[in-house]
DNA sequence: ATATCTGTTATATATTATATATAACAGATA
DNA sequence: TATCTGTTATATATAATATATAACAGATAT
């Protein structure tokens, strides 16, 4: 896979793995009912423990990013229907409180910010 | 001081109480050269301890946000400086990288989501 | 059938982060 | 002298993160 983890951040390894198979979702990198590594294979291939992929996949199929079968294993849902729930748009909006606050007073203007968040979006369809 | 505490959230204390000082300063509700209160004064307002207040000043002084006296106390930095140092826009970026994918995913459009970043920037001045 | 692959569960341990509790120190000030 | 500052030291408690072993049950290929 795609995954580069860093084991000398402060990000817990499980939220990165998290993170990046999110990102990886919105890119398209991967699609829509693509099998994802078994947790013995994804945790062999970054050199971690399974039980920490475990905790990945069980957090993502509670979150409805992906589906399990017993056995044929974890795939991204097919019928991805994360949409914004209310709690979701209550927490984007806290986030953005405290990073746009400290963005402005670290010379980050509205319109720097904003070109930021154009040029992601730019790279999701 | 006009902090409040979530008690129960899984964002540590000492983070919360960082973001609320350096949002209230983007505010204008703290201004410049302003004095906090003492590490004992603030630990008791809230209920928390003082090595908790001790570390959330620390780490502000260590950021450039305040400036300590020694019995003259904590204030905000009068001639406050934090601009933009590259490792900050990174830091930046990496957190935007996650927080468009999930929003994008989550049916957040792009003009919504600026819609979010005006409203918060509108607020500073 | 047997071996091998899945996710799952149980138990135990280690490390770090977070938070608290007490105590004491040194400098400043009233 | 008493009282306020930040600071430091030591100890403890709890939770979060990550690892280590082992075993189980269902599915699949040989």
């Amino acid at each position: 896979m795609f995954l580069q983890i860093e084991f000398e951040s402060d990000i817990p390894i499980y939220q990165q793995i998290k993170n990046q198979i999110i990102r990886g979702i919105a890119l398209g990198e991967l699609k829509l009912g693509e099998d994802l590594p078994s947790v013995r294979q994804l945790a062999s291939d970054i050199g971690i423990n399974f039980h920490t992929v475990n905790k990945v996949y069980n957090q993502l199929k509670q979150e409805g990013w992906v589906v399990i079968h017993r056995k044929s294993g974890v795939m991204i849902n097919p019928d991805l229907n994360v949409y914004n729930n209310k709690q979701y748009i209550e927490s984007l909006d806290e986030l953005l409180k405290f990073t746009t606050a400290e963005a402005y007073l670290r010379g980050v203007t509205k319109e720097k910010f904003i070109e930021l968040i154009e040029e992601n979006y730019n790279k999701y369809f």
